[in-house]
DNA sequence: CAAGTTCTGTGAACTGCTGAACAGGTTACC
DNA sequence: GGTAACCTGTTCAGCAGTTCACAGAACTTG
């Protein structure tokens, strides 16, 4: 027995730590622009230092699937992308849902770098009649009650809730009713969904709160430095 | 002497963990809502307990800034929330730019979240002419020429990027030059700046690409559940 | 007033991630 | 062919973050 060993819980993250899983996309994208511009091979040192990491690091990361060449031979940017591809999940398209279509669910569906990236945008819902029928990229805004319906149909995968606090949990048991598999959340609120669903939450405001406590502690720092120099005659 | 012993670099950024910087944020909001429903003492179990991590964690986090309470006593809210914003530097608002007006840009702009939060949206900026004049939420979008008086005269601390690639590093700059501090940035591609500049990277797909591959993870174990049943026969 | 409960502050153990070092394989060049 | 430069896989030490455990303060109840 090789995997699992004690704890054969069905969802079990797989055993790459979260850290790892979050420059997984890192090293996606900047290998598809490399790709893109006919780059065959690159060095862990080229693909580190081009996003600002160790290449120790990224060595490690691509250890934990065993990696993905030989010593002394530098990594195939092709092989790499279908590589991660596969191990992220978009190597085929992964349906997904946009439920709520304001002002950021509409950016959202817009944003054509979701379908690049393996995610088409197969349905797009709202409770608001006045945007009803309105077309983004050539899918209409539903009513939610189309939203079973149309995510089983479609094979929705997953999720992207941009709708009110209030209605989150509601909007979230909902599409977990119609069989999908993950949640991106935008609105802030923990949801509570089963084991076999994973949840991701996007806070807009924490990025920008934490931007500010870092700005203040430099302004801060600034005016100590000041005060200290002057403290020094 | 008490701080910078050894270092005193200018923006040295405080001796608190970036984890938990990315919590305060979490604590702030929560309080605010406690706060809007007239809850006026809270103690650290229930509010962990609310966003989901350890007591201990959130006492922890606390005692970087020597702690908001006595022994015995619960947290007053108010006196929370009004320590929090000025930790964070939200005591007073701080002004901010957004840089590109396409769908991203303007689903910022009319987030209100933003202004409530702290951060009113005092200039948009777009290249694209058939923008220009367009009023959101009473802010005109205007010409990138206009960037840096705007900037000066309204004292702009934080800029947010939502421009294409290519023009990333250039409208970085130019809002440095313009005295900004801080750098909210939506582009997926590093941005150098100054060391007296903060930036932070909001990586649209990095989050439903980890969630992806979650959602892999999970697929997968369970299929491996399902051949382990099989195999016990 | 005393006992019991609840609470924070605080230090110490523990886990997990990062960064450096190295062993061994590959290529390029003289 | 031999040497030097370069590269990956892998291990290990060190550090950051999390969790636990407990001391001591305040409040509650009988």
């Amino acid at each position: 027995m090789k995997r699992g060993e004690k704890g054969e819980r069905s969802v079990r993250t797989c055993d790459v730590p979260e850290a790892t899983i979050q420059r997984l996309p890192l090293y996606l994208e900047k290998l598809k622009l490399l790709q893109g511009i006919g780059v065959e091979d690159v060095s862990s040192r080229q693909l580190a230092e081009s996003l600002d990491i160790k290449a120790s690091q990224l060595r490690h990361d691509f250890h934990y699937f065993g990696g993905f060449s030989r010593p002394g031979r530098p990594y195939r940017v092709e092989k790499l992308v279908t590589a991660l591809e596969q191990i992220i999940g978009v190597d085929t398209p992964v349906p997904t849902a946009i439920v709520g279509a304001g002002h950021l669910g509409q950016a959202l569906a817009n944003y054509q770098g979701l379908e690049v990236q393996g995610f088409p945008i197969r349905g797009i819902f709202d409770v608001n009649p006045k945007l009803q029928g309105l077309e983004i990229r050539g899918q209409p805004i539903r009513d939610l009650d189309e939203l079973e319906p149309v995510c089983r149909n479609e094979g929705i995968k997953i999720g992207v809730i941009t709708v009110p606090t209030g209605t989150a949990q509601d909007v979230a048991n909902r599409l977990v009713a119609a069989g999908v598999r993950g949640l991106l959340n935008f609105a802030p609120t923990e949801l509570k969904v089963p084991d076999h669903v994973s949840v991701r939450h996007e806070r807009l405001t924490v990025g920008i709160m934490a931007l500010s406590f870092k700005v203040k502690c430099g302004e801060q720092a600034e005016s100590d430095a000041l005060t200290e120099v002057a403290e020094e005659d």
